[in-house]
DNA sequence: GGCTTTTCGGCACGGTGCGTGCCGATAAGC
DNA sequence: GCTTATCGGCACGCACCGTGCCGAAAAGCC
């Protein structure tokens, strides 16, 4: 039995993240506490504290390994098909473990902290809807939407009426919610 | 020092609701557990657990209390003021005290609970969109919005766009917000 | 290579809330 | 006036929090 020698600094580091997100993935979002991940990790409960000052800390550097960059929308010329394609690829990523349950205990704990509040937003939320305003002014100036209108407020409604249906209701955005919801957008500005 | 007789039965549940909904004012989302309320209350745990299987249980029928009916939209035969006065009276009544934080402290109990989760729905969220749904059928029967559409996911798209800056971001729905939400509905199904 | 410094795991602590069990007291129902 | 259900109070074991202290082990330095 070689014994593995303690790691130290940024590859114990590393290694929190990922028995997090393991933690995540088998036990979901009850099991997620700081003495929890301790125990799964072999480690002392210092060890954690060390690197961030709370869970929210430590869940939000985690989902950050796995919000993957992929929720980056596809040129194809078409605006309605490949916001269509992204919605419908972000449902299952954003409801499967890991992401589920640690994105989950986010909210949970945020609702209670203004300032994670705000963080949550700044290092997630704002991003997707960044992107989608980008596409969106993309197929402005392509034409295929109607010139002249600030679309930053659309790009918001459309990130939230799917968030909408993750955070509050038992149904998630299924094909018939994100056509109805592009109907919508397209009709208000597609020409 | 005439002592209160103590309170039993129907009395004492109000009470207690009472007593809860006074607890969210004055400490906020933090200070609720079941604990605080039976101490604010001078009143076993026993009293309250008899009444209700959980925190989660008794926040919702101190929310109903509070929910007001209110919720209803005018109808002035303009559905875009109705709408816009009904969106921006809502925002404040469902940010302050008491409905703010027994709201969020449900929204973050219902993240580990899917069958709160969809109580939650079932009790106040879809009555929101339902009345939502009804004002705007009843101008597109009026002939302010455009026929032959199906509005169900429209009214859904209206109420999740409010809500998802409620819970989510730290923004509350200004004019701003509200008027071009109004603008993209208007610009899809108004004539 | 030997020494110092930092990080490590392990353990224990007081504090808080949970859900339950057991009291003797008290109000309600008959 | 007597029975019965509910009451308040207290205690328990459990879990997690955040902190402090320990001796061991790794990392860094000369």
């Amino acid at each position: 039995m070689a014994e593995e020698p303690r790691r130290r600094g940024a590859a114990r580091t590393d290694e929190l993240l990922r028995v997090t997100l393991e933690l995540a993935t088998e036990s979901g979002y009850a099991g997620l506490s700081i003495e929890a991940v301790a125990r799964a990790a072999g480690v002392g409960k210092h060890t954690i504290y060390r690197r961030w000052p709370s869970m929210a800390a430590l869940l939000l550097d985690a989902l950050s390994r796995v919000w993957t960059t992929d929720l980056d929308y596809r040129d194809t010329g078409d605006v309605r098909a490949d916001l269509r394609e992204q919605f419908l690829r972000s449902v299952p990523a954003l409801a499967a473990p890991p992401i589920g349950p640690v994105y989950r205990a986010l909210i949970a704990e945020a609702q209670g902290d203004e300032t994670l509040r705000a963080t949550l937003y700044d290092r997630f939320l704002r991003t997707v809807e960044e992107r989608t305003l980008a596409r969106i002014v993309r197929a402005q100036l392509a034409g295929e939407l109607v010139a002249g209108v600030d679309l930053t407020f659309p790009a918001e409604v459309l990130c939230g009426a799917l968030y909408y249906r993750h955070l509050l209701s038992t149904r998630l955005p299924d094909e018939k919610a994100v056509d109805a919801l592009l109907d919508m957008f397209m009709a208000a500005y597609g020409r």
